[in-house]
DNA sequence: AATGAATGAGGTTTCATTCAT
DNA sequence: CATGAATGAAACCTCATTCAT
């Protein structure tokens, strides 16, 4: 990931802009406006405008994978390691949080995109990570819970981030991933017979990686 | 909320069309040749293409809210009417869930817009009927935690909606809603203090009313 | 020229509008709202909405034909006929003062246009009733200064029906005939060579009617 | 005023496609094509059609108003001015004639559009011009009669435009100029109790500049 | 590397007119 | 007589992209 200074002005400004109107209604011409270049020059960096979100994607991705890599090389408890997540995704979607938002609203859908390809493998790489740092924390006796565990830890995450992105709420991310990590605790100790499948999420990633 | 034959079939054909492609990225004409009617006869239904997905929208709460309604008014105990809230909530968002993922990528931000404070209006609804909901089943005591339990309800329901929604998954959702149901009684189970205050949500709520 | 109140109604709906926004911008729906009708009946009516335009036309050519023609009739100088004249074309254009300038302003040029025919034909019928007018009051010396005066005469009319029009003045037209008669004297008075040869207004107006 | 080449050739063939089929009827499709370009680079240049109409009406305004202003820092006698005056209202407008016509035709009322204010601007100009002439050819004792001449003088250079206009006659601009100023001359010899009140034009230009 | 003029396909919307009822 | 749903051509305008300089 080595990006010349000119390409990442661009994807700076855009990320700004991308956030403020989306994705379909910011146009080249704005975006170069904005960075003070010629319509011409974008294309120099750019193969086109849909390369630009695949760039800016990139860039956000690598960002996070650095940070939850760094977790897991720490010296610290699962349980621990598990607030530590919960943490940085708090930390990092709050910073990108409007383009996260745009996201969330434009990407279209076409399930051969370039760009959903790289967001499917963001998820199934998010699925494995929290994989492991569950049955760090509950031992395997969780593991036929995994699918519902991990469709439920990210449902309690999207809930709060929701909060963050559509309200600009400052919130105390440690305490929340403290607060989160009883919750789990909570969840975990009742649970009794699952609801997917224990094969449930593998199935859907393998559909993803082929 | 009477509608028109053709006006409802150009809805059902749009909310499809914009599930696929999305709002921007689908054309008046796609959705015309799709009803089989002429480019011109569009415009006899709806003012503009914005105003379709006004209409789009006011269908759906319609829908949800006439069900909904329909729980309070049963005579039945306060668990089962939270359980089948859950169940409603997964039927109906099954139904319009491609189309309420475009929403979700779609809507531009401008917190001014119709639509807009149609979304609002609809999610504090949800909040008020939730909240209905948790105090009868679990007394005032819960009432501290209302806040955090609505996020996390929502969170937990939002889960399993992304499951329907990206993977087109048929689940059973009347054993869902039961499973939830335990999940939610473990949750509350284990609360201590709140993350967030009290009167949380409602500062959010009323700031969309006003 | 006998018309069915329903025409009649159309036409009168009609000038009201066109004089507010112009004929192009004013569509047939709007003109059949105004009326209480459905679009359908205006094509009972009128076969096409440059027909209506040429409808309203000729009632006002009627209109003012009749007028001047009892002008013709009446049994008084022809100094007192030509001030009649004049204050009756105030009278007349500060009537349809709106519409006659919408006509100004839209009508298209296409010489072959009826419409066009039509207002040649009024303008030709405008010549032919100053010469007489202006030979009853000056003899038949006047006549090699005809085209000129016709041109002045005309000239002046206009130049104070455009006060009438474009800043709604209501003016008294009697005075203003009479005095317009003594500036014609003037005028006459003061006449040496021709500016124009005698048979020019001759040729245009041949060219109208062949 | 430095308007680039492309854009002047626009303005020049809209002018003429204006003039003969009206501002309304001629498609911005039409323009490019006979200019040689892409629809697309039409609005390279201009806003949108009607700000082509603006820019055009402003090139009119600005060769027109430097004519003007080298009349008047001329060393010649009031007279001569006034006669050469004339002398340039029948030029410039015989060269922009046909795109007049059709101003007049289809400049849309509404009061508070750019261009209308344009126009009155350009009016009272005219207005204000007049009347320095006809003070510095007849002195103050024409002062009373000064709406009264304003309007007539520009009913009667209206008159033959009209003609210029009308039928493409082409007519001696310096004779007709000639024969104007005598005209002047015997209608403000015969002037006796103005129509007009003293102040007339001034409270309609008042309007104008407010 | 950088420019910006030029393109043209495609988008939304309007509107005069027709025709089955 | 009357309706109003339906049409489709045509209008204005935007924008991603290319290319000669």
């Amino acid at each position: 990931m080595i990006i010349s200074t000119k390409k990442l002005l661009i994807i700076e400004r855009a990320v700004e802009l991308f956030a403020k109107s989306g994705f379909e209604s910011t146009s080249v011409q704005e975006i170069t406006e904005a960075c003070g270049i010629s319509k011409g020059s974008f294309y120099l960096y750019f193969k086109s405008k849909e390369s630009l979100l695949f760039s800016i994607f990139e860039v956000f991705i690598d960002r996070v994978s650095k940070k939850v890599a760094s977790v897991f090389e720490m010296d610290s408890s699962p349980k621990d390691k598990l607030e530590l997540f919960l943490c940085i995704q708090f930390e990092e979607i709050d910073q990108y949080s409007d383009f996260i938002l745009m996201l969330l609203r434009e990407q279209t859908k076409p399930e051969d995109t370039e760009l959903f390809v790289l967001m499917q493998q963001m998820d199934k790489q998010l699925n494995d990570t929290l994989k492991e740092l569950l049955v760090g924390v509950y031992g395997i006796t969780i593991k036929r819970h995994i699918p519902d565990m991990t469709i439920m830890v990210k449902g309690l995450i999207k809930g709060y981030i929701e909060l963050i992105i559509m309200y600009n709420r400052n919130l105390d991310f440690k305490k929340l991933a403290n607060f989160l990590l009883y919750r789990i605790d909570s969840l975990v100790s009742g649970l009794t017979t699952p609801f997917l499948e224990e094969d449930f999420i593998l199935k859907i990633d393998d559909k993803k990686t082929t």
